[in-house]
DNA sequence: TTTATCCCCTA
DNA sequence: GTAGGGGATAAAT
């Protein structure tokens, strides 16, 4: 094999870097993320070249011949911003430091210096790989032995690689990218030209001389943009070209030497505060710097309590050999005290040869009450799931320190996703041991128990001490964060107890209805499959979009009036409704669906669903999960049970209290419209709410101009379909698809009622120029949606971040609001010593099981409560009833 | 066995 | 048009 050098792009690794990493800083406050991820990139890259040279080019200002040709080019590119320009030197000085050659030369772009450097290496019989995966420099691939990589991916792309990308061979992207031009380098393209249709003609007549040759063959608009456009595709070409003898003043050999200097990257990652890369670098292997023990003897159980004891803070994490916290068994249970420092006390292995453990009474006995006393201290990843777990085994937990978790998902909610192996990559640029390294997957799956303890140590020992190393970063970057440390504090870490004993609590469900009722399903499904065969002259599985699209559009022959994101012919609902006016089979096609609906998703999967042990099923609500503060619910989702049909409500009809128990809901009245008039002040709006008028009518008799009293169904429908779109972000042409009226109407609609409701018009203006200058909108407690692209170039996807901000602070704020609630009524339960259960939070509503006698009293104080819980500028309702199943409490 | 697509249920 | 979860099929692994 051929000798080869690695080529990186620094600027493009430094944005890369800079929108992947959070924002860390120093302790001074200096921005540090984007030079951490590039330093993390930069070592990976080390690793995997084993030894080959690596050489860092980077754009040096001023400017380029391009510019000469074309005096718009990348005239639309925005500044770098302040945080990132502050990175830029720190980067350059690590590259040295590591000692990569760093190439820099004024009036030239770094993509010229690369394919330079490409041509060099090319002529000294070197293979050269590129790392970027820059559309510019796939021209270079045309050369055999230079390929460009996709680092995070470990992908190469040769000329196979990109045909399937491009569609084109490497020696056709120059003309491509003439014809498609560049909206980021501000080079525009042959109008209505992009990706598919230039790789068609290049497919076509081979390059761009036989494209304008043939110019004239080119039908339609396309064709007519080409002949116009023919000679800024000369200068395009130009513009694209990569310029290959560059002036580099070296010589070839001197870009294969490596000049580190350790003591300045070490000065370097000292004033950066990078101890993770430190250690990573003097070390190879990080695991040779833990300690993590086994706690097999009393002696050693009593080192980790002192431990504990003298700590400030403390990680624990158990393992159980179940996911169900109401059955689980404890198998294990981990604690850190300091960082890579961490113990397993094993519990309930069972293996041959297993070495002897701690009895499961002595560890409670011994380590339980020092548990409890030194609670305050105790920091957890996701504590909802071992509160209850030792809450079994007699450890009460009522007031710990911190979840991480819940402070990575406050910080910024969407930053990543916030499972421990998630954050420890993001945070910490940790790779964790996953659960299923150590017991394996699906058929060949061990239980925990099984997992050896040398093993089970090693991972679970990781865990406490991840939480710990997360528990010390995301407490640096909530220092500053007084709203979101009082969040936390306030309402996500006593949510957490309350959530759990929801869960716990579980609804009870009456199978027996369910199975009866999954019985009538299947009968009428059976009938509608019929049915809907001897339409379609064959069997075929209606379940299948594919099969039944081929059955209606292409054996049936029925008018294709939709299509899929993906271009397949849809048979969604709206278009079968459209087709069931002239057509049968789509007709019972719908009606099928309605009902498998049911019995998968609900009648059947319930009754499945239910414990046990218990036999009442428990939901799992996902406090970290969505970007708007609101819970989630899995396993099941009990927050998306059928309501708005008959048919579907009798499922509600299956969830019922236990005997001489009745249940109770309360749920909110339109509080989100309501959160926009606090937030907005309109006028209009707040009357309205003031004076407790129905609230969809005064928008009718505002937008259309007629008394309330007079106010027709019709009319107050469209208000209430505006209302509803409003809180959306709604335009015109929403609106238009939602009434079925003429883009014009639904225009005028909206301008009347702008017209009508200043304060809302103005708001909505103010809240998306809040979130274009802060790039992030609040809730009314200061929770945070960031909008990374409210100001993206992308049209749609900007106005979708539009959407976003309007919407979030809504929904965000009554999330927050419910939240509030469910922590004061469980405060009034406890005190009061009620045997109420709070079952079930579906967004607006709280459900509850009581006895029957204590129901009004109960009704009475929940619905007290859930109106005073904030004091906002117009009142809450909840409207509350009592019922024997949850339809009829509803 | 996992992943993507389509469809559909909720606030 | 906002925010979610999940079932069934079919393709990818």
């Amino acid at each position: 094999m051929k000798d080869r050098i690695f080529v990186i792009d620094g600027s493009s690794y430094l944005y890369r870097a800079y929108h992947a990493m959070p924002p860390l800083s120093t302790s001074t406050g200096r921005p540090t993320g984007a030079v951490k991820g590039v330093t993390n990139m930069l070592m990976n890259l080390k690793k995997d070249s084993e030894g080959s040279p690596i050489i860092v080019v980077f754009d040096a200002k001023g400017k380029t011949f391009r510019n000469e040709i074309y005096s718009e080019y990348k005239a639309n590119r925005p500044p770098m911003p302040d945080e990132l320009r502050l990175q830029l030197e720190p980067v350059k000085a690590i590259c040295k430091a590591i000692g990569f050659p760093l190439i820099e030369i004024k009036d030239v772009e770094a993509d010229d210096v690369i394919a330079t450097i490409s041509r060099m290496a090319k002529n000294a019989k070197f293979k050269c790989v590129v790392s970027s995966l820059d559309k510019d420099l796939m021209q270079l691939v045309e050369d055999p032995d230079t390929t460009l990589m996709n680092t995070m991916k470990h992908e190469i792309f040769d000329e196979k690689k990109v045909f399937q990308k491009f569609g084109v061979k490497p020696n056709q992207i120059r003309d491509m990218l003439a014809l498609v031009g560049d909206t980021s380098d501000n080079i525009p393209g042959v109008p209505k030209v992009g990706q598919k249709t230039a790789a068609k003609w290049l497919n076509e007549y081979d390059n761009l001389d036989g494209i304008i040759k043939n110019a004239d063959l080119i039908k339609g608009v396309v064709g007519e943009n080409l002949r116009n456009g023919l000679t800024d595709l000369e200068r395009n070409v130009e513009l694209v070209s990569l310029k290959e003898d560059v002036n580099l003043n070296l010589e070839f050999e001197d870009l294969l030497k490596l000049n580190p200097n350790e003591e300045d990257l070490n000065r370097i990652f000292e004033e950066l505060e990078f101890a993770t890369i430190k250690k990573d670098q003097e070390e190879e292997r990080p695991t040779k710097d833990r300690n993590y023990n086994t706690v097999l003897t009393k002696s050693e159980l009593n080192t980790w309590i002192s431990k504990i004891k003298k700590s400030k803070a403390f990680a624990i994490d158990t393992e159980t050999d179940s996911v169900e916290t109401v059955s689980a068994k404890l198998l294990g249970i981990s604690l850190s005290v300091k960082e890579n420092e961490g113990c397993y006390i094993p519990i309930g292995h069972n293996y041959d040869k297993c070495p002897e453990q701690l009895s499961i009474d002595y560890i409670i006995k011994t380590l339980g009450p020092v548990i409890e006393e030194n609670q305050d201290k105790a920091v957890g990843q996701n504590l909802k799931f071992d509160i209850p777990i030792l809450m079994r085994h007699g450890i009460k937990i009522t007031n710990f320190l911190a979840d991480t978790m819940l402070m990575s998902y406050v910080l910024n909610s969407t930053a990543t996703r916030h499972g421990m192996d998630r954050l420890a990559s993001y945070y910490l640029n940790y790779t964790t041991t996953k659960y299923t390294d150590v017991t394996g997957t699906a058929s060949k799956q061990i239980n925990f128990s099984e997992v050896k303890l040398d093993i089970a140590t090693n991972y679970a020992a990781e865990d406490a001490d991840i939480t710990l190393r997360l528990f010390n970063t995301l407490s640096t970057l909530l220092k500053g964060q007084p709203v979101q440390e009082q969040l936390l504090n306030d309402i996500e870490y006593p949510l957490v107890h309350v959530l759990s004993k929801v869960e716990q609590n579980g609804a009870k469900i009456d199978k027996k209805k369910l199975a009866n009722h999954s019985k009538e399903l299947s009968k009428k499904i059976d009938k509608l499959s019929d049915q809907a065969y001897k339409i379609a002259g064959e069997e075929f599985n209606l379940d299948s979009p594919k099969q039944l699209l081929e059955i209606l559009y292409e054996k049936l022959g029925l008018p294709i009036l939709k299509k899929t994101p993906k271009g397949q012919p849809s048979t969604n609902e709206s278009t079968l409704q459209r087709l069931s006016e002239e057509y049968e089979l789509p007709k019972i096609i719908l009606q099928y669906r309605t009902l498998a609906k049911l019995k998968s998703t609900y009648t059947d999967s319930l009754i499945k669903i239910e414990n046990p042990v218990t036999e009442r099923i428990h939901t799992s609500y996902q406090q970290a999960v969505t970007s708007t503060g609101r819970l989630s619910s899995t396993e099941p989702n009990l927050q998306n049970i059928p309501i708005k049909t008959a048919e579907g409500r009798r499922i509600r009809e299956a969830f019922v209290p236990e005997k001489g128990n009745i249940l109770i809901s309360a749920d909110y009245s339109q509080i989100e419209l309501r959160i926009m008039a606090h937030l907005s002040e309109d006028k209009n709006l707040t009357f309205a709410f003031n004076n407790n008028i129905d609230v969809h009518s005064s928008t009718a008799s505002e937008v259309f101009n007629v008394s309330i009293e007079d106010v027709s169904q019709d009319q107050r429908r469209s208000a209430k379909a505006i209302n509803f779109g409003l809180m959306y972000g709604m335009s015109a042409f929403g609106l238009t698809r939602q009434l079925n009226i003429s883009r014009a109407e639904a225009q005028e609609y909206l301008d009347t009622y702008f017209a009508r409701y200043t304060g809302v018009r103005d708001y909505m203006n103010d809240i998306k120029n809040k979130a274009k200058k802060h790039k992030f909108v609040e809730t009314i407690m200061g929770r945070r949606l960031y909008l990374n692209e409210i100001n993206a170039a992308n049209g749609l996807r900007r106005q979708a971040a539009e959407r976003a901000a309007i919407n979030a602070p809504l929904q965000g704020s009554a999330a927050d609001i419910i939240k509030k609630a469910m922590l004061d009524i469980d405060e009034f339960l406890l005190k009061e010593m009620c045997d109420v259960k709070m079952i079930m939070q579906v967004h607006d509503e709280l459900v509850f099981e009581c006895p029957q006698e204590s129901a009004e009293l109960i009704l009475e104080k929940v619905k007290n409560i859930m109106e005073k819980t904030v004091s906002l500028k117009i009142p809450l309702i909840a409207e509350a009833a009592i019922g024997s199943n949850w339809n009829e409490a509803h």
